[in-house]
DNA sequence: GAATTTTACGAAAACGGTTTCGTGTTGATA
DNA sequence: TATCAACACGAAACCGTTTTCGTAAAATTC
């Protein structure tokens, strides 16, 4: 098993002093050419690559981020890491992904164990019980520390930081106004208790309705516990309610419904449109295919990368913040007339 | 901002050595009571927590594992990482997530960036590119320097280290022995290139065929280049072969092939049945629902991360290289006849 | 040939911890 | 009272780099 070289390892078998020697692979002014080549040599053949922890703790700079997010198995999340891998990889970055599980105390533990000198800085998008609890002592923590922060998708505006989303809002009023103006009149929604995003697209709802003239309803909401996919609610929502059509704030939701409207009898979407939020493979796949507004994840969390890398290698921690507000894209498949 | 206190500023601001605060925070008998007390409550009072690079550096450990894996979209990799994940955080390791997208070269990069002091260790699965240009020296270079590497799933038997995989040969057999039982005789298979999983896959399918003498007829199997969903191919495919059933080494493929029976006007399962790898949202979702193996991703993931991290904690390195292998199940649903 | 400048390198500090070992002080023992 | 152990702490090495600064020896200048 043959060991990681050194630079001390080096020194010693050439003889020459271990400044000599980094100065050297640093192709330095201050070394003769013939030194240069010999330690240059010596560094190739035995495949010298210097310590990333020496490093990191000489620059204070580890070029790894931080990115914490509610879960993973969320497609549009997957999307974000997507974004950030790729942009970070390209900088030099590593990324360090860990998962709140939508838990407060899991996201706390997490920001604590990297803050202490793992990460240049953090991505996070707020797990569902840090939205419910409005406790973000340990983000306050973190950026008062110095360590850059961006937030993106779930926000909150207690927090002081860098901020990529989505106008929820708009981008809920522009569903639903698409639906109103193809005729229909009796929209459901289904949302979510307690996440910024849903209440967001909620007041986007409630907005389209009113400028459509449409009164509202609130009989046509479902409101469910966070992604429980509580079946059975799903199931009575539709038996008592009758509509021409359904927003809803998740792919899931939206895709559940599709199935017990299909059971009933009734037809999409000549009977019932849908369009869920977060365009992934459900959308694209189901039968009949979901019109969805599409956040486009992978580009979220590039530029929420970017924003922090550039933060981060910017000496000058200026302390102005930016929220970077992203189209959403509505993608009309079958669940909708065109 | 309140930059991190490190013990250094204890020692200068209570006037004791350094050594003398790193040993009053562990609670060393050494210290007095007094002094232990005076320091334990000032590090308390500046929230004093250790740097963890400074630790690794000391310790020679990083307490974070790299994860090497092809993409993320995969619903299957994303329930690994999860599985890596949560199994790491309890015994106090971070993941370090790297993307290789399916290629050779960045899967080469990410080691190399990682393996220079990152990390204890990696666990990984190939990249299609690189299992078909099955080069390995990477790999072989990162063992050889002694550190742990788990493999899952995408494996090789060119690298010696511990493994994790499902049977795939026995769990295809499994599920076209299930679908002769059910009395098809015609039974189709959408493949892939270059892929371990799929030729192991694909040798199942034959094998079942052998035993339950059914002659082969390379006319019903399709292979495709990896995941390109190539839609045309499908649509040919399905328009010019007729069978009464398939099985699919992913779940795209299946979905897929699904939309392009019914909409020839076949029923599923009466007329074809469907059998997909990989059980994920898309075969629990789709319509009708798709009957599929379970890999069972977040187990894996964290039997990974358990062989790995015992390995890395073990100080005798005994040069013993385990495989796990994991049962899949084959879960019914409506794309197959009960 | 003496003074000065280059050249080429090494010593040492620094990053933030841990740990071994040495030592001055105190109290107990003979 | 001399001896010795226990106590409480500090100095220093170490992990693997980078970087500043100092300095012999060689080369240049006058």
């Amino acid at each position: 098993m043959r060991r990681k070289i050194t630079l001390k390892h080096i020194a010693r078998e050439l003889g020459v002093s271990i400044s000599t020697v980094s100065k050297a692979l640093k192709n330095s002014e201050e070394i003769s050419r013939d030194t240069k080549d010999r330690i240059q040599a010596f560094a190739k053949l035995y495949n010298y690559k210097p310590n990333n922890i020496a490093i990191s703790l000489k620059n204070k700079r580890t070029k790894n981020i931080g990115v914490i997010i509610p879960n993973i198995v969320h497609h549009f999340f997957t999307t974000v890491i997507r974004g950030v891998e790729k942009y970070s990889n390209e900088r030099g970055y590593n990324v360090i992904v860990c998962l709140s599980d939508e838990s407060f105390d899991k996201e706390v533990i997490n920001m604590e164990m990297l803050a202490n000198g793992s990460i240049d800085g953090f991505i996070m998008s707020l797990s569902t019980e840090t939205q419910a609890k409005n406790d973000y002592n340990h983000i306050k923590e973190v950026t008062s520390q110095g360590i850059p922060l961006v937030m993106f998708d779930r926000v909150t505006d207690e927090v002081e930081c860098d901020k990529v989303i989505i106008d929820d809002k708009v981008s809920a009023y522009k569903a639903v106004k698409k639906l109103i103006d193809s005729g229909r009149r009796n929209i459901a929604l289904i949302n979510t208790e307690n996440l910024s995003v849903s209440n967001a697209r909620t007041e986007g709802y409630y907005q389209a309705l009113q400028d459509g003239g449409i009164p509202i309803n609130k009989d046509l909401v479902l409101t469910l516990p966070f992604e429980s996919i509580d079946e059975a609610a799903i199931q009575h929502f539709f038996d008592t309610v009758s509509m021409d059509a359904v927003l809803c704030v998740n792919e899931i939701f939206a895709i559940y419904g599709m199935r017990v409207v299909q059971k009933k009898g009734l037809k999409i979407p000549e009977d019932v449109s849908f369009i869920g939020f977060t365009d992934g493979p459900l959308s694209k796949y189901a039968n009949p295919s979901l019109s969805a507004v599409a956040q486009h994840g992978e580009s979220m969390g590039a530029i929420a990368a970017q924003m922090l890398i550039d933060k981060v290698e910017n000496e000058e921690e200026e302390e102005v913040y930016r929220t970077e507000i992203l189209d959403s894209t509505l993608i009309e498949r079958e669940s909708t007339v065109n």
